[in-house]
RNA sequence: GCCCGCUUGGUGGAAUGGUAGACACAACAGACUUAAAAUCUGUCGAUCGAAAGGUCGUGCCAGUUCGAGUCUGGCAGCGGGCACCA
């Protein structure tokens, strides 16, 4: 506990700010950010109903970015407002300090990444301290401290005994000139970023989770997330893409082989012109080995990066393996076997039966190699091929007739009792590959035994620690290129093995990081009791961008977790709110560069370069970023405008959910909006201060009555917009509050009660967006406390019923007129006034009233 | 290419299927000031009208409804994601 005298001292001295005209920030907020961390009142306690608010944790770019000020400000809010509320709130703060970026840096300015990386951390966290967010910095978290991606080692350990970690191979991007593997964001048309090399496709042998596995779960479960916006559930729900379809086989004429194909429409067998089998598959690299022609096919298939969009872009490409394969129902019939680019392995049996007349894809590659298209579903219209929709089938034999559902029901029947066909669900999720051959990232505890095999570094032997003498000079992961650290001795044999030299996927990082927050010093990953205790997190605030893969894995840890035995909970994130992005205008000089905000002048109305003078062109606004630099740095307005003014201007105008547009007039009005707050305030204390609000008047005068319902209404009103993140509206709420308290002219005692009432509630209600002046003003009310400990104000229901209300008139639902009227008039009584007045007489004339409608409090419409 | 969104005054936005434009920004006019800044007051979707008031208006086209910014279908433009950026 504080002592009370201690907070007198600090009182005394802010009730000083009237004699100044204008709201001294940097003082203020240097001073209560000051006391904050003294009294550490922003240490989790956990002795009330518990709410866990969790903005998602920062990439240690080096700067803080407006993004991030809008997230965390969002997340604060909520923060102090259910603190406010009554609950024991854990709000924490991270890096996510694993990544490419830090690599980069290292070989382009030749520093170390984890030097470029702490240093990073050191200067974003003076500045997130600067906003004076509510954070608990006792559980600050970095993914690259040993202590952190120790436990990670341990729970993938955990996977693997669970067999959700497994070895399998797969492609990465190769740049040839390198000699290194590119994330896709290196491939640039197919070309290295820094080499301009040709990419290809390369197989490796990594390490995966079976996400899979779980893949029901994750898809099921998205229907107890009540709160998660639907289209990131949507999102979610297509990218597990559970379908149900059928496996058939299909036989070579030429030999007793077969091929299985996997599809969802195989109602359309009898359209089937040819066979399409993926580069990738095992029967392909088969063949290749005696077709030298395949060979040179599949190796224009590898030459692309292995992004979806470059898959899918790619053109496609066909090659005629001269197989061919019997229809499974028409004896005559037998289909030519293709291999095609466009034939995914990972998807379903990576062989298909193409049905051009019915699908986009087919049809295409059949127009290209001149193959059959046989329409076999007709629409219920004249309709152009391929076509997709519904319809009846034609020229299908037993088929004919039905409707497509019929028919894909009818032919797997037939199939399944052929015995060659079966009945299969298919999910277009594939298995996360963790493999990253880096080495900014958590080692992969594993040892390579030339006699054992694969073996797990033991659990006493964790962390296997990065080494930081590496050398980015030679092409490829400095782990593997290290001299010393790979070579070990076996931990089951004893004989000479080499460490696993892959980097985890720093998504991993990110997939618990929430958990930890629990129990930050635990000797073990997760301590159950304080998990449970806190998680699920109660509202999770971060960017749309991160809607399907860091939610989706989060998702799969908590139940993969949870499979380990580490506890029962199921679901990590119970509400989800997914922020916009920030952004502003884009300016260019003569010759087409980008251009900083900073560097520019307005004069009459048009933009000229500070430096030379030259004219700019200014572009459309886009998200702010460093390549169309059109960033404002976050720290540069802190200072200049102070902490709580970027804090409301990032709340104002915009809802949470939709992108901002970065202005300065919109900063400007923040900053004054802030400082007629504090006017207001300051100008009124002396007056007020000897009201005390415990002393309740018997009688308040009409004025003072109209005052107090705006308070509670207010009150009423903000509480609601906060708990549905309407903070634009929240914002909108205090600056409406904050005019009428100004219109106010109090005569009397019980109008001067009701000016403190409003003033101390105004104070009260914007806590949780500009704390610092909050606190301030706190202060010059007479109050000991701080403004963070105060309760949330409660709205007195007497004060929000309504004696009359407007009532909108309209004649066949076009409005005519609004009436006074008291709400608990009966339907009765509505309709017989509304009939009588002028304007709706004039409008009805001599026709007949067919009907009336009265939505209470809401309309009368007379429909004629 | 595939999946998911968004589109309302000069601008950001408000509006449980029920008075479109709350609250701001900008602009303009005025007050205060020697002046400027700051502050305060007023006007502010388009159009017709002296006014009262009328008509039109939420990206475009159609539909459902007594009533649509809101629901449904189609189209356009812009944005997010696409599995190795985070």
């Amino acid at each position: 506990m504080r002592s009370s005298a201690e907070l007198a001292i600090t009182v005394q001295k802010s009730s000083i700010i009237a004699m100044d005209t204008r709201y001294n920030f940097r003082e203020n907020e240097e001073k209560w950010q000051k006391a904050w961390d003294q009294h550490a009142i922003y240490e989790t306690k956990e002795n009330k109903p518990k709410y866990y608010v969790l903005e998602m944790l920062p990439y240690p770019s080096g700067r803080l970015h407006m993004g991030h000020v809008r997230n965390y400000t969002i997340g604060d809010v909520i923060a102090r407002y259910k603190h406010a509320c009554g609950y024991s709130v854990l709000h924490p703060m991270g890096w996510d300090a694993f990544g490419l970026p830090a690599e980069n840096a290292a070989i382009k300015n030749n520093v170390h990444p984890k030097t470029w990386t702490l240093e990073n951390i050191q200067h974003m966290k003076q500045e997130i301290k600067s906003l004076g967010i509510s954070y608990d910095w006792k559980r600050e978290i970095a993914t690259c401290s040993p202590e952190y991606y120790g436990q990670e080692q341990k729970i993938f350990l955990d996977f693997l005994k669970a067999g959700i970690a497994y070895r399998k191979e797969s492609f990465v991007n190769w740049d040839p000139i390198e000699g290194s593997v590119l994330a896709n964001e290196q491939v640039i048309d197919g070309k290295g970023w820094r080499s301009g090399a040709l990419i290809e496709q390369r197989k490796l042998s990594q390490w995966f989770f079976k996400i899979t596995d779980f893949a029901p779960e994750l898809l099921d479960d998205l229907a107890h997330l009540g709160n998660w916006p639907v289209q990131v559930k949507t999102m979610q729900k297509n990218w597990i893409g559970r379908s149900t379809g059928v496996r058939i086989r299909f036989s070579f004429l030429e030999n007793e082989e077969g091929l299985e194909t996997f599809s969802t429409q195989p109602g359309t067998l009898f359209g089937a012109t040819f066979l399409g089998i993926s580069p990738d598959h095992p029967f392909v690299e088969k063949l290749a080995t005696s077709l030298p022609a395949l060979q040179t096919f599949m190796a224009e298939c590898r030459a692309r990066g292995t992004s979806q969009k470059d898959i899918d872009t790619a053109e496609k490409k066909g090659f005629n393996t001269g197989l061919t394969l019997q229809h499974p129902f028409l004896k005559d019939k037998v289909l030519p076997l293709y291999v095609a680019n466009f034939v995914l392995m990972d998807y379903g049996t990576g062989v298909i039966f193409g049905c051009p007349a019915h699908d986009e894809r087919d049809y295409e590659f059949a127009e290209k190699y001149k193959l059959p298209i046989l329409p076999v579903v007709e629409g219920p219209e004249e309709v152009s091929l391929p076509y997709e929709g519904e319809g009846t089938l034609i020229n299908s034999d037993f088929l004919d007739g039905l409707s497509v559902k019929e028919a894909n029901e009818e032919v797997i029947r037939r199939l399944v009792e052929k015995k060659i066909g079966v009945r299969e669900t298919n999910y277009k999720l594939r298995d996360w590959g963790v493999s990253r051959q880096r080495y900014w990232g958590c080692p992969i505890p594993i040892i390579h035994c030339p006699i054992c095999g694969i073996v797990p570094v033991p659990e006493n032997q964790l962390p296997v620690k990065l080494p930081d003498d590496v050398s980015f000079d030679q092409p490829g992961n400095p782990l593997d290129n290290h001299p010393t650290w790979k070579h070990v001795n076996c931990p089951k044999c004893g004989e000479a093995a080499v460490r696993e030299t892959d980097t985890f996927d720093t998504f991993v990082d990110s997939s618990w990081y929430f958990i930890r927050y629990c129990a930050p010093n635990f000797p073990q990953p997760i301590d159950k009791e304080k998990s449970e205790f806190w998680l699920p997190v109660d509202q999770y605030i971060g960017g749309i961008e991160h809607a399907i893969l860091h939610l989706l894995y989060a998702r799969f840890f908590t139940k993969a977790l949870a499979k380990c035995g580490y506890w029962t909970i199921s679901e990590p994130f119970k509400n989800l709110l997914t922020q916009g992005m920030v952004c502003h205008e884009t300016y260019r000089d003569e010759a087409g560069a980008w251009v900083y905000p900073h560097e520019i002048e307005k004069r009459d109305g048009q933009f000229f370069k500070i430096t030379d003078g030259t004219p700019i062109k200014v572009g459309r606004s886009e998200k702010m970023s460093k390549s169309k630099s059109n960033a404002i740095p976050a720290n540069k307005m802190v200072e200049e405008y102070g902490a709580d003014t970027l804090r409301l201007f990032m709340l104002s105008d915009s809802p949470p959910e939709r992108d901002i547009e970065w202005t300065d007039a919109g900063i400007e009005g923040s900053w004054r909006y802030l400082n007629k707050v504090w006017r207001l305030v300051s100008s009124h204390v002396s007056m007020i201060k000897a009201i005390k609000l415990a002393d309740v008047p018997l009688e308040f005068t009409d004025n003072a009555i109209e005052l107090r319902k705006c308070t509670h209404k207010t009150i009423f009103h903000v509480s609601e917009d906060i708990e549905r993140f309407h903070l634009n509206r929240y914002i909108a709420r205090l600056r409406e509050f904050t005019n009428a308290i100004e219109d106010f002219s109090p005569r009397e005692p019980s109008e001067l009660w009701a000016l403190h009432e409003a003033l101390h509630a105004l104070v009260l209600l914007m806590a949780p967006a500009v704390p610092h002046l909050a606190e301030t003003l706190w202060a010059a009310l007479g109050h000991e406390m701080f403004v963070y400990e105060a309760s949330w104000p409660k709205p007195d229901p007497d004060l929000l019923r309504e004696e009359s209300i407007k009532l909108a008139i309209q004649v066949n639902g076009k409005l005519r007129g609004t009436i006074e009227i008291s709400p608990d008039l009966s339907e009765e009584n509505v309709k017989n006034l509304v009939l009588d007045l002028p304007f709706v007489k004039a409008q009805v004339q001599d026709k007949i009233v067919k009907k009336f409608i009265y939505i209470p409090g809401r309309i009368a419409n007379v429909v004629l």
